[in-house]
DNA sequence: CCCAAGTATTAACATTTGGTAATACTGTTT
DNA sequence: AAACAGTATTACCAAATGTTAATACTTGGG
């Protein structure tokens, strides 16, 4: 089993330390937070593979964690642990969501088999997980868009567009290629969407630096390149 | 191969008569407009297995209906007639779109072809074309909406919600089945979300009429059904 | 060098839809 | 009957994004 980055949201202190040497031991890299707040806040900068969250949490609780991430489109799998009798409609949701929970109490051993799962789900889904065209890079798992190190925040659309551009770097992209799988338009809107969308996209990704990344090619569409 | 109803748009009086004739011979009932304005007028109101088009036509050109057509949610298939010279990119986007097109001068027996292809298309992809409930209705394949007869114009959530509920007719469908299916939300937002919507649709389909058919089941969700 | 087509930029606007919350209604339980 | 939880309705707001349109810039051919 590979090591992984996990992040551990749990107030009790002696179940969180059995996990995190348990986890440890097993080569892991374990982030520990006591509360929803700091658990939730990094979840959201860090970098992690998996994130072990306890329902009940003083705070912030471990379902809230995984409603704000995903509604911030970051797909870390998040396990969580509920204690006997406080499992309700919102956990069973989860699991369909490429979640899972655990009641308490539970074998280590299985906790270890779950967290396995849910990499190995995450890992299948997609080949590569980061997009790279110079200093311009995308997280693919957090939707994460960062330009010399500094995050850039986009629409989904404008997500959508950049993923697209940035699966056929130093290609040119051209309109219709976008209409259809960007916008999914099996028809010409007769509008200048795309122009306004680039132009748009444009503003955040290049205009604060000096190499622009995406170049406009003549009477065919567009391409992102480190070269122009 | 079935009979079916055909609108056919098309200026040139010589070509109309003779595909008019031609479709007729076959056994399909056809319906002729000769100029862009009532031809799309046709397509919205009328009920059509497919539409042949002329790309070039006085008042409103064959892309453009169809450009209409889709932003109208009707995905009745068109085929479009373009004589040699007249194709441009959005023509090559038709194909993609489950249209098709056809170079002028042609063969009968190819526009019969494509014709019977562009059906069996549009069939395989849904097992039947419409959905009812008393005398609430879909048109799965306009997306449609009419109840005693009178349209009802949906927003895009709220006829993925109908259709739902549709599909389940009789049978309780719970917020969990609706958030996954409806919403592709696989956790818990946490906002009443649904019950809006639900508000929303019902003063659409129930408001001005005598007899509910959205009922609530208390504790569990709601169901669509003649019987409450 | 000038023109036309292609493209960029920008602002204002409309629509769809989710979030919030106040208020009211309804069925169930004690 | 009173209390309570579940649900309904409604209004207002905000975000995302498509539409329109005015204006300006860019490029390549004549």
């Amino acid at each position: 089993m590979m090591a992984m980055h996990i992040l551990l949201i749990e107030d009790d202190i002696q179940a969180a330390d059995y996990l995190v040497s348990g986890l440890q031991e097993c080569g892991h890299v374990v982030d520990h937070a006591a509360n929803g707040d700091d658990g939730l806040h990094l979840a959201l900068t860090g970098e992690y593979e998996v994130i072990v969250a306890d329902r009940m949490l003083p705070g912030r609780d471990g379902l809230s964690i995984v409603r704000i991430l995903r509604t911030d489109n970051d797909n870390t799998p998040v396990l969580v642990l509920s204690a006997l009798g406080e499992v309700d409609d919102r956990v069973e949701g989860l699991r369909a969501g490429g979640d899972d929970y655990l009641v308490k109490p539970y074998a280590f051993s299985e906790l270890q088999a779950r967290l396995e799962a849910l990499c190995r789900r995450q890992q299948t889904g997609t080949v590569t997980d980061e997009l790279r065209v110079g200093d311009l890079q995308i997280d693919l798992r957090k939707q994460h868009v960062t330009r010399a190190g500094q995050t850039i925040r986009l629409q989904p659309r404008e997500y959508r567009l950049l993923e697209y551009l940035m699966r056929h770097a130093d290609q040119v992209v051209t309109r219709t290629m976008l209409l259809e799988q960007v916008w999914e338009f099996h028809f010409d809107p007769q509008t200048n969407v795309i122009d306004v969308q680039i132009s748009r996209l444009r503003t955040k990704i290049d205009k604060d630096f000096d190499i622009p990344l995406l170049h406009t090619v003549r009477g065919a569409g567009y391409k992102i390149s480190e070269t122009a």
